[in-house]
DNA sequence: ACGGCGTACGCAAACGTTTTCCGGGGAGGA
DNA sequence: TCCTCCCCGGAAAACGTTTGCGTACGCCGT
């Protein structure tokens, strides 16, 4: 039975495998997942860890990893660990009772003790959007610090001075990595990375970009760069509400380029993360792992694009020069 | 050893429980999954179809689908069908492999064929989020007409005598229902619903709702009601491209109060759907079904608010007469 | 003190696969 | 025609649970 369906390679006769093939056709027999997985040892499902599939970050990476695991026969099964730890030693478990083959975790700050303890394990797994200290570690990141300069780059050629960043939570890899490249950016041209500008936003959400703007105002920047669209619709209205034009008065970058992104008004200049294909990258990772092959690259780091829309302009003072 | 964790109602020596709960620590056993469902010829574990996991609309549901699913002992594994008859039929095939024991179809427009043979298969299900006309199917919706007829009481107590609508494909039954509440509700305060002031979109998308609102806008109404927020914002692009102001030339009314509704210049205003109670409701119809329980009610309709926002105002003309 | 009954626990079968090991049958050569 | 070798396919074991059944032991009553 399995060598006429599974194992195609072992001999068989050809009138044999097609007088199995038509009994199958006739009973619409579907091998059971359950017991292939229970002799196996293993189950073809990979387990994925994010923190919630409501950010709509996320769904583009998933959706990159489940057709690419599909398309290598494996199947995923998501869990949301909402950032916490008791979240996620419960998903860690659900997918060891499960017999997932392997993870992916896109967590952006999992608690290290969690992260160690699959580690110590040697459970594979691969890191998606994270980097990690451990050089071991397989992962599927971002260039943030290019990211960052790619921004600064473009405010400055505008003619910006001036520049407030809004960072992500500096716990997470992303939030540090683009506050740091920021930062470097800066000081390549020349300009003075002084605290007053940086503010470090609570939460990957609008309201705390609103919060964070409020402060990074008060500095009178040209131009926020912020770490997130979210962040930066926060300082959308923060600046709004403080009488300012977008972008006249304040030049807006964002992170992620989201759907709305386009047809906002003005539409958002922001950096596209290629996320599908961080979820795709991460997949084939992983399940070369899993399989033995050799992993092409340990450490993937995808670049990105910046993409200029309506929210950034010259400034109101380099324009008078020019 | 089943006895000892599972079976609690099974006689048993306390001191034998707590020898094998010793045992279960030190050796850090976890139970398998695949072995009991072999086993149980159940596997705990539902099935979920949803066209697209990267529209907004639908991460709500599942999170709630989950919580109240993982709280009752059941897991969801999730399938995006893409709209896509093939990909349906994959799914199916996908699930009855991992053996789910039963199925939350939140795919607004599956093939009815698809439908039909899962309901000859008497394979268990709910719909959630779509009705249907088989009077034996369970389903969780929402209360589309009077969505439609609550939209349509704001606008038309703010004065509105002209108001458009942006109906969503009319294949989906959410399409189809509000297009219909919204028929029904200008009927009801004396107003005529003339074909040229509702357009069909081809998606419940941006883009999609900027192309029908462009042809909306030409039957010159002061008021426009979108299906859905996506489409809600594809207007808002037509109308400032039309050189109109919103609210004061053109008032707004969407559906789903997406997080984006609230921080928006203006504020949207829009009609709520209780998404996670959607989802929660749904799994636990559909256990209790499982589970041999008596389910409360067939089919759901749950009722939507109205958020007023800044998108509407009262139109100018009657502005002028008060 | 012995027998009977009831309670607690051990043993084994079964769930549906995969894979290994054999046995049987056919074909070809002597 | 018979033997041998090879190819095909049938049979059985194992994966880790649950559960029914049977047994052994303990306790109580006579």
């Amino acid at each position: 039975m399995s060598r006429a369906l599974t194992r195609t390679d072992l001999p068989l006769r050809p009138e044999t495998r097609r007088k199995v093939q038509a009994a199958v056709e006739r009973l619409g027999y579907r091998p059971s997942v359950l017991a292939r997985g229970l002799r196996l040892r293993r189950t073809s499902t990979l387990g994925m860890l994010v923190p919630d599939i409501t950010n709509p970050f996320f769904p583009p990476i998933i959706r990159g990893a489940e057709e690419a695991a599909r398309a290598r026969g494996y199947e995923i099964v998501l869990c949301n660990t909402d950032d916490s730890p008791q979240r996620e030693d419960a998903s860690l478990r659900l997918l060891r009772e499960r017999q997932a083959d392997g993870l992916l975790i896109a967590t952006s700050r999992m608690a290290d003790a969690t992260l160690d303890a699959v580690r110590r394990e040697r459970f594979p797994f691969v890191l998606v959007n994270r980097g990690s200290r451990v050089a071991a570690d397989l992962s599927v990141e971002v260039d943030n610090e290019r990211a960052a300069a790619s921004v600064v780059d473009h405010l400055v050629g505008l003619g910006h001075r001036r520049i407030g960043h809004i960072a992500g939570p500096l716990s997470t890899t992303t939030g540090a990595e683009r506050a740091a490249g920021f930062r470097d950016a800066l000081r390549a041209h020349r300009l003075a990375a002084s605290t007053e500008f940086v503010v470090e936003a609570e939460a990957y959400a609008e309201p705390a970009g609103y919060a964070a703007a409020k402060r990074v105002l008060a500095a009178r920047p040209t131009a926020i760069f912020a770490a997130n669209d979210l962040l930066l619709l926060g300082a959308l209205r923060a600046a709004r509400e403080a009488g300012l034009t977008v972008p006249t008065d304040l030049s807006l970058v964002g992170v992620n380029d989201i759907p709305l992104a386009a047809p906002l008004d003005p539409p958002l200049t922001t950096v596209r993360v290629p996320q599908r294909e961080m979820g795709e990258l991460a997949v084939g990772m992983l399940i070369a792992l899993l399989e033995g092959r050799p992993v092409p690259a340990a450490r993937v780091r995808l670049d990105t694009t910046l993409i200029v829309r309506g929210s950034t302009a010259a400034p109101v003072t380099a324009r008078r020069i020019a």
